[in-house]
DNA sequence: TAGAAGCAGATTTTT
DNA sequence: TCTGCTTCTA
């Protein structure tokens, strides 16, 4: 049992050892919290709780995996059974395929991604823009709201016609039996929802819960939870609400502030010894972080001394941003830094050109994190859209995708018209080519008929194929995906995918023997980019894509008013510089900050003021005044943008402000006073 | 039907 | 500036 903790501080090891009831684990930035939540595990494991009793969720595959591997090389013994630890998109998705039946749905259904459902709505030709439609359609999913509802509730024409195509778009879904990624966790809590001897069965199946990440939970994530618990409130959660960045992804930063509201006689544990970072940098982050007021009070303490002083560079522009970058990044190398060691982050991808070119010039090796992920590239989904088809041939939506591609001579005109008459004789299109061709003879061109025919033929071949391994070569052969694309601009970079992924497919087909090819496909569903090896170059990504990891020596780019914060309606404040905050807490060593005083964006060039952000961490003159608001004195009744309403316990200082102690309603909360409100 | 030219629109994105 | 989509023409 010793050796499972003997490597933790005082917290973490009272982290771990907690394990009946809800427990909050505050883990602040580089403060083990990896190395606490699998020591639990494995702590729970040796102290005799049945391994699959337990489950543990994530947001990333890799997370789950280095968590799998970190807790199972601490536990000595060989298990029998194991605990499901997974994403909760896996998780739904194993969910789904057992109670799926529940919602009279078929459990052959296949996951689509973003890009797939955005092809789906804008097919549905509405003049507003796809952005807003998309973003409204998922506010209605998680808010629970029907599409009968939406559309009776709509007030302005817009939404209502926003609710129509909300409705349209969940038919398009069922009828193809595609399900998003919000179905993937709003289905599971549905069906929970109106089966409460499921919910009990469930939670007793899963009697220890723990979530990693918490603070970046939605509102279904939450209700999934509740209802995992409902049977033992053993729910542990690990997270920092100020490294909260996906709010506007519907990520509810409540969820963590206000746990031991809805999880009775929470247990709190806070990690704020930080290992990772010197403490200039840490006192930085610090010092930024404390300008946000919601947040739960906490400061990271450091174990590492002061290090390097964070240097600011200041450019002209863009281009010599990147000049002094790629000089400074030369620089370390030849001092001995490994370029392994070094990263560039910034705020929003378009900066990413820019910096890309100036590493080019400087002939430094570079690998970009993020970007277009492997899975969403042309050619690799016209792939998966074959294999979708030959798994599923209702799927006309994959269907429409290759149905030209390789060109075949069938051109938008006849797709239209196919389309159009599968709808008006209520069948899938596939179906209808298959056992209706007389019903198109009169209406599409001779050529195009003969080749629907022949494709359908193929496909039907391929269908009947046995055995996963010998599928994609078939593919290759009857289709010439892989030949189409060598004659196709780019086509180096395109058949090498290519190649990638049939080297997946078959590596999967190898491993997976009696696996089918709906599994393969659902599970690449919910792959996301696989982290390249590449062990020899320096990285450069958006901070949302730095978030868990760290670098010995760190650059953060456009920090401009405007760039960062990202300033524009429905801007965040509080999010961006926990952003902010997230981004310097990633440097171990040595950290850059850099900003152009002007900068070329969406066509045209123009002036920027150094952000907010730089002075707030304390570095240069210029940080914007805090407004020091009226004096408070014990028992003011004062209103809070979350907790509400409450009564002043106390009055102390902060820096510059003051702190209140604060009783909401039996919930006492430490808040810094230029956020509320006197009433 | 397929390629060429013209035109709007452009945050972050674990699944 | 660059990309991805629509419109135009052979």
């Amino acid at each position: 049992m010793e050796r499972v903790l003997k490597s933790l501080n005082d917290s973490q090891r009272e982290a771990a050892t907690t394990i009946d009831g809800s427990l909050l684990i505050l883990a602040g930035a580089g403060s083990g919290k990896t190395k606490t939540i699998t020591s639990r595990l494995a702590f729970m494991i040796e102290n005799g709780i049945v391994p699959s009793s337990i489950l543990t969720l994530t947001f990333t595959n890799k997370a789950a995996a280095e968590m799998r591997q970190r807790a199972f090389s601490l536990i000595q013994n060989r298990l029998e059974h194991y605990p499901l630890l997974c994403t909760f998109h896996k998780f739904g998705l194993l969910f789904l395929k057992h109670y799926m039946h529940k919602l009279n749905r078929d459990n052959s259904f296949v996951i689509i991604d973003t890009d797939d459902k955005k092809k789906i709505i804008k097919s549905f030709e509405s003049d507003l823009p796809l952005a807003l439609i998309t973003s409204e359609i998922s506010k209605y999913k998680n808010n629970l709201i029907e599409p009968d509802e939406a559309i009776s509730s709509a007030l302005l024409p817009n939404y209502k016609q926003i609710a129509l195509i909300y409705k349209r778009y969940e038919e398009y879904l069922k009828d193809n039996n595609l399900v998003d990624f919000d179905d993937l966790l709003i289905l599971p809590y549905k069906i929970l929802e109106s089966d409460e001897e499921l919910t009990k069965e469930v939670s007793q199946r899963y009697r220890f819960i723990m979530v990693d990440e918490y603070q970046d939970t939605n509102d279904i994530q939450f209700k999934l939870l509740q209802k995992l618990a409902s049977t033992h409130g053993n729910i542990c959660v690990v997270g920092d609400d100020d490294q909260s960045i996906y709010g506007w992804r519907g990520a509810n930063i409540k969820n963590i502030l206000e746990f031991d509201k809805y999880f009775k006689d929470t247990k709190i544990v806070k990690l704020t010894k930080n290992y990772r970072s010197t403490s200039n940098i840490l006192k930085a982050a610090n010092e930024l972080i404390a300008f946000n007021r919601n947040r739960m009070d906490k400061k990271l303490e450091a174990t590492i001394d002061d290090g390097k002083g964070i240097e600011v560079i200041n450019s002209n522009d863009e281009k010599e941003e990147s000049y002094k970058i790629s000089q400074k990044i030369k620089e370390l190398v030849e001092g001995g830094a490994n370029p392994n060691d070094i990263a560039i982050l910034y705020r929003i991808n378009a900066l990413s050109r820019s910096i890309e070119d100036g590493l080019n010039k400087a002939h430094i090796p570079y690998k970009m994190v993020g970007g277009m992920k492997f899975y969403e590239r042309a050619e690799i989904k016209d792939i998966i859209s074959y294999l979708r088809v030959i798994q599923n041939h209702q799927d006309d939506f994959s269907l429409k995708r290759i149905i030209n591609r390789p060109k075949r001579g069938i051109g938008k005109a006849t797709v239209d018209k196919l389309y159009d008459l599968a709808y008006q004789n209520n069948s899938s299109v596939y179906t209808l080519i298959k056992n209706h061709p007389e019903l198109l003879k009169e209406k599409l061109p001779k050529k195009a008929l003969e080749s629907l025919g022949e494709f359908i033929v193929k496909i039907e071949s391929l269908s009947s194929t046995n055995g996963l391994y010998t599928l994609i070569d078939d593919l290759e052969d009857e289709f010439g995906i892989k030949e189409y694309y060598s004659k196709l601009p780019d086509s180096l970079e395109k058949v090498a995918n290519i190649d990638e992924f049939y080297g997946l497919f078959r590596d999967y087909a190898v491993e997976n023997e009696d696996s089918n090819l709906e599994s393969f496909l659902n599970d690449i569903a919910l792959q996301s980019e696989q982290d390249q090896i590449d062990d020899k170059n320096i990285s450069v990504m958006s901070i949302h894509a730095s978030k868990g990891l760290e670098f010995k020596y760190l650059f953060i780019i456009g920090l401009e008013e405007g760039f960062f914060p990202l300033l524009g309606d429905g801007t965040d404040l509080e999010e961006e510089r926990r952003l902010g905050y997230v981004a310097i807490t990633r440097a171990k060593k040595e950290l850059y900050l850099s900003y152009a005083d002007s900068r070329f964006y969406k066509g045209k060039r123009s002036h920027l003021l150094k952000s907010r952000f730089i002075a707030e961490a304390g570095l240069g003159g210029g940080a914007l005044k805090l407004k020091t608001s009226s004096n408070y004195k014990k028992g003011d009744l004062v209103k809070h943008k979350i907790f509400g309403i409450g009564r002043v316990i106390n009055v102390g200082k902060v820096k510059k402000d003051y702190k209140l102690t604060i009783n909401f309603g039996g919930n006492i909360k430490d808040i810094i006073s230029t956020f509320v409100e006197k009433i």
